[in-house]
DNA sequence: AGTATCCATATTGTATACTATAAAGCAAGC
DNA sequence: GCTTGCTTTATAGTATACAATATGGATACT
C-alpha cells in the first residue's frame, strides 16, 4: 500500500505530511497551478502527487476539483467501530508472525515515543504514536490487514489532531489530564509489544480493545470539555 | 475508494479490466510509451492511470518500472484469511445497516448472476459474483471495511481466474463439479440476501463463513486436480 | 425585477518536447 | 577470462504549451 511504502514520490510525501498536520485543512481546495508554484515544480507531478493521495483517502475528487478530504462527523463511529476491528486482528497476527526484525523495529519506535513528554508538541508525539503502531501493522505480515489497518489509523490521527487543535483555550483539567493519559498509553504500548514478543495473541487481542477504549475516551473527553464551567456561572448569581 | 467510485478516469477503468481479465498478465511489464500508442493517448493520462492502479494494488513498481502487480503465491494463505474476516465483517454490517436502496441494489446483482450458466464464460460469471458481492460491501455502510473488503475481493476474483486460466485442460471432474458449484453458490447468494434483507447479523456472519469455505475448496479442487489418473497409469502395467 | 442565455475567464485535462537516470553492452585492464 | 567501469541507449520524470470544459458574470429579454 502507498501508506507504507515510505513513500517514493517526494513531493506526494510532503503534501501527505501536511494535509496530516492540518497545514492544508480538510475540506479546502487543491489549486494544482498555485501548489505548483509553492513547491517550486510544475503541475505535472503535482497532479500525480494529488492522483496519489485520491488513493490514499487523504484528498477528494469534488467535481474536477481536488479538496483535502473532510473527516465527516457521521463517520466518526465508523471510524472507531474499523479501528477496534483492525487493531485486535493486527495485534493479534503479529504477536503470531513477527519476526525478530519487526520486534527491534516496534522496539525502537517504543523508546522513541518514551521520550515524548508534555513539553513535547502535539503534532510530534501523534507522529511517534503513530509510527509505533505503524510498526505492528507491518509486523503482522499481511497485507490486507496492514492496508485496513494503516488506512483506519491515518484517520485517527487526523481526527484526533482536528479535535485537540480546535480546542482553542486548553483548559486546566485537560493539560492536567494530559501527563496522566501519557503515562497510560506508555504502559498500555510496553504491553502490547510485551504481548507480540510472548507471542501472546489473545493478550495483545485484549490490549487492542483496551489501547481502543483509552483513545476514545481521550477523544470524548476533548470533545464534551466545555470552557463553561457549571459551578463558576450560576444562572442568577 | 478508487475501486469503488465506478472509476472517473476512462483509461485507469481500461487497464484495471484489462488486468482483472489477465490480458494483461500478473509480472507483465507496463511500457508507457506502449500502451499509450495502443490506446491512442499521450503518455500523460496513461502514466496517471498506473499511478491510480499502484494505489489499487494492481499495479507495483519495481524500480521505476511498473508491472502488473503478479499474485505471490505464500500470499495466498493470507488472502483467504483476510477474505473470511473481512467477509464476516462485512455482511455483519451490511445486516445491520443496509437501506432499500441497498437491498434493491443486491437483488439486481443476485438475478444477474442467477443468469449465469455452465455456457457462461468464466470471465463474466466472476464478474457478476464480484458485483454482488461489491452490492453487499456499500451495503454495509463503512468506508474502511469497504476498501478492506474490496480489495480483498479483487485479489480473489484475480487468483481463482489465474488458477482456471492455468487449468489448460479442464478435466471432465471439474467440468462435471461446475454445475454443482454454481448452484451451490447461488442457493448461498440467496440465504445471504434473506439474512441481511432480514437484518440477521449473526446468520450473515455464519453464512460468510460457510461461503468462504465453498470457496476455498473450489479453488483447492482446481490446484490439486492433476491431469494424471492414479488408476489409469499403474507403473509397470 | 427576475431569469435565462451567452460569453469571458479560470482551471483542469492532454499532448509533446526535453531532461535525468537507470540498465545494458562493450571495451579495457587485471 | 572475468570483472569493472564507461558509454550508449532506452525509458521514466518534468516542464510547458495547448485544448476542453466548467463556472461566474453580464446583458438582454420576458
Amino acid at each position: 500500500m502507498a501508506t507504507t511504502e515510505r513513500d517514493g514520490n517526494k513531493i506526494a510525501r510532503h503534501l501527505r505530511d501536511a494535509i496530516l498536520r492540518l497545514q492544508y485543512r480538510p475540506g479546502q481546495n487543491l489549486d494544482e497551478a498555485e501548489l505548483s508554484e509553492a513547491l517550486g515544480v510544475s503541475r505535472t507531478p503535482v497532479r500525480e502527487a494529488i492522483i496519489q493521495l485520491v488513493a490514499d483517502g487523504l484528498v477528494v475528487r469534488d467535481g474536477r476539483k481536488a479538496r483535502v478530504s473532510p473527516l465527516d462527523l457521521d463517520d466518526v463511529p465508523k471510524l472507531y467501530d474499523a479501528l477496534l476491528i483492525s487493531s485486535r486482528m493486527v495485534q493479534r497476527l503479529a504477536a503470531k508472525n513477527r519476526t525478530e526484525d519487526d520486534l527491534s523495529s516496534i522496539k525502537k519506535m517504543l523508546m522513541r515515543f518514551e521520550n515524548v513528554t508534555e513539553a513535547t508538541s502535539g503534532v510530534e508525539w501523534s507522529e511517534a504514536n503513530l509510527e509505533f503502531h505503524f510498526a505492528i501493522s507491518r509486523a503482522a505480515g499481511n497485507k490486507y490487514f496492514q492496508a485496513f489497518y494503516d488506512q483506519v489509523l491515518i484517520d485517527t490521527i487526523r481526527l484526533a489532531r482536528v479535535c485537540f487543535s480546535d480546542q482553542l483555550s486548553p483548559n486546566a483539567d485537560s493539560v492536567s489530564s494530559l501527563s496522566a493519559h501519557l503515562e497510560e498509553t506508555v504502559r498500555q504500548h510496553r504491553l502490547i509489544l510485551a504481548a507480540i514478543e510472548d507471542a501472546d495473541a489473545d493478550t495483545a487481542d485484549e490490549l487492542a480493545v483496551l489501547h481502543h477504549k483509552l483513545t476514545t475516551e481521550r477523544i470524548k473527553k476533548v470533545l464534551f470539555s466545555g470552557v463553561f464551567d457549571d459551578k463558576q456561572l450560576q444562572l442568577g448569581s
